[in-house]
DNA sequence: TTGAAAGCGGTACCAG
DNA sequence: CTGGTACCGCTTTCAA
């Protein structure tokens, strides 16, 4: 039962107090040199590492970052939990993570709970639902841990965030399609009433709008609110409508999983990609570019926007305490079409 | 900077004793009814709730189970996640998760953490290179947290673990290609050295000397080891592998990512799945079921195999301070062959 | 340059 | 039933 070594037994086997211990394992220098030295030598020798929660208490630093994300089998947020891991590593920060489930209850539940944990920071991915109130938030702001939103924001707070452009990805990629002879478009798309759904349809439109004019046919644009994005709901729904006989010449979907389901779906219906239909995703994932047609994207850079975000709340900690810092500022990353054979013109 | 409240604030607002405040937070019997209902309902007004850290420190309990992943951008990895977060959740733990990105050096630095952040358990799912040696192990058994493998072991260690019985479930998945009358079979593998590989090379090997003598033309299996394992690398490997012409019939991957990449790669050079060349994957994983055509695997039942792992840690920890109970077990779970479209005889 | 001691926010034992 | 109090393991003045 006992417990590792504590710093009692570094101090009594280096016949100094713990204060001394404590100064010199933490290289502060008014310890002699020669004293140090004997002092890490003895507690590497017994094996010492300090316990982080009596550190943590006395220093009232828990050395803890928080990451809440809806989801984690997926590509998309598995990739999010590994950059931001990374980044918070590299400033010193242990990450305990907490999956929403997509659920508004859960998701005020998880903060609750970093705040038990006395994380020091916290990094919100939202959860892709409509969400009417967020009064979560107001405790967090009662607490001063500094939060910053990643990859959406929730419109209803004013917090700092860092995301993609979706609008001009979802823009960009329109354009590129419309600039290839398609004219139907149909976006796969989730639930209209969650913000990233609506900043992608807004770019979508300002396309399908800008293109109207210039272009004949004129260029329409459909869509399809799906419960699920996952690969097999892009199949479903892939089928579901190009069953239909409906004038649709161009598939764009919210992530590459769905993407792929959808390309899958459109081949196994006998579908000529991109002779008769043109498919596109976004994030610009490993398999999209290994698809049986290499699937056009749009890149979000996430391994930035991690990191971005990360800088952002390390800046943030490093504040608290002092004046707040004027606006919360939102960050919004440029898009990278990434063009590939399944939009080429026909 | 000043915190939340702390108990000594709900205290004086009750008008009681810390120690009063704390047996009735814990629902302790000794405190009178309508004391106990007092403080809690001042508790709530005030908003408070316990610092973990101090508490951790005081009961000499951090309420954490530790779980280390060699990879977080997968869905194999992601479901583990999930799950085991959840069956921690349901049994009062917190999580805190550590990514050691297939190297052997990061686990050991990982497990350190965990020490030093006193987990009171410790789940490891094992990085998929050779590992030589594992010493940090020991050090684990000095500080006796206990701690469960999952979805694999290190052969050298005497420890618990919980994983698929992935011998049976490459026999039976073999059996079955051999029985739809297949027989060329080519395993695209992992590294060899890596025990999971030895596991099920051995299962399929298993069925092929099964199968040698009572059929003709004698069945035989080809192994290529692949450094990555993701949906690319089935894509390229299949693409390698159809080319040379080799009297290949049927192709297994170690998961469902690359049996979907190797699927796409054979139906984009022309081949006819499953009348030409079968694909069998491993998992069960949602797009194997969806793909253009839906694609043979095994299902490892991740879900039950978290809850078992977390169970079994559960077990440990009770017991720990107690005797050692015996031999460490581990567990095997049953295949469930999963046949779809992929495998249909020819 | 080092040590003594007062916390950090709880818990838990013991006395009343 | 409740309050006083001694820790838990580490940090951080303050004196010596």
């Amino acid at each position: 039962m006992n417990d590792l070594i504590t710093i009692n037994d570094v101090a009594r086997a280096a016949q100094v107090s713990t204060a001394t211990v404590s100064l010199a394992l933490n290289g502060n220098p008014c310890v002699k040199q020669q004293t140090r030295e004997r002092i890490i030598r003895i507690a590497k020798e017994l094996g010492y590492s300090p316990n982080r929660l009596a550190q943590g208490l006395a220093r009232r630093k828990s050395g803890l970052i928080g990451l809440a994300v809806p989801d984690i089998e997926s590509l998309y947020y598995g990739k999010i939990v590994r950059h931001i891991d990374e980044a918070a590593g590299q400033n010193g920060y242990q990450l305990t993570l907490a999956i929403s489930n997509d659920n508004p209850e859960t998701e005020r539940k998880i903060i609750g709970k970093f705040i038990d944990q006395q994380v020091e920071g916290l990094i919100v991915a939202p959860i892709n639902q409509p969400v009417q109130q967020v009064n979560y938030f107001q405790e967090l702001v009662k607490t001063k841990i500094p939060c910053v939103f990643i990859t959406a924001y929730y419109p209803q707070l004013k917090a700092p965030y860092v995301m993609a452009d979706l609008q001009a990805g979802s823009c960009v990629l329109a354009e590129h399609l419309l600039s290839q002879g398609r004219r139907h478009l149909c976006f796969l798309s989730g639930c209209p009433e969650v913000i990233t759904t609506q900043i992608r349809t807004a770019g979508l439109e300002e396309a399908v709008r800008k293109a109207a004019g210039r272009q004949a046919p004129k260029a329409s644009l459909r869509i399809i609110a799906c419960q699920r994005l996952d690969y097999a709901a892009g199949y479903e729904q892939a089928c579901l409508l190009l069953k239909q006989n409906l004038p649709v010449d161009a598939i764009i979907t919210i992530n590459d999983e769905m993407a792929l389901g959808a390309l899958n779906a459109a081949i196994s219906l006998g579908f000529d990609i991109p002779g008769q239909l043109a498919v596109a995703g976004y994030d610009n994932m490993i398999f999209s570019s290994a698809a049986t047609v290499p699937i056009t994207t749009v890149d979000q850079n996430i391994d930035l926007m991690c990191r971005q975000a990360v800088d952002m709340l390390m800046t943030m900690m490093k504040q608290s305490g002092q004046e707040a810092n004027g606006h919360p500022s939102g960050i919004m990353l440029e898009p990278r079409l990434v063009i590939r054979r399944s939009t080429e013109r026909p």
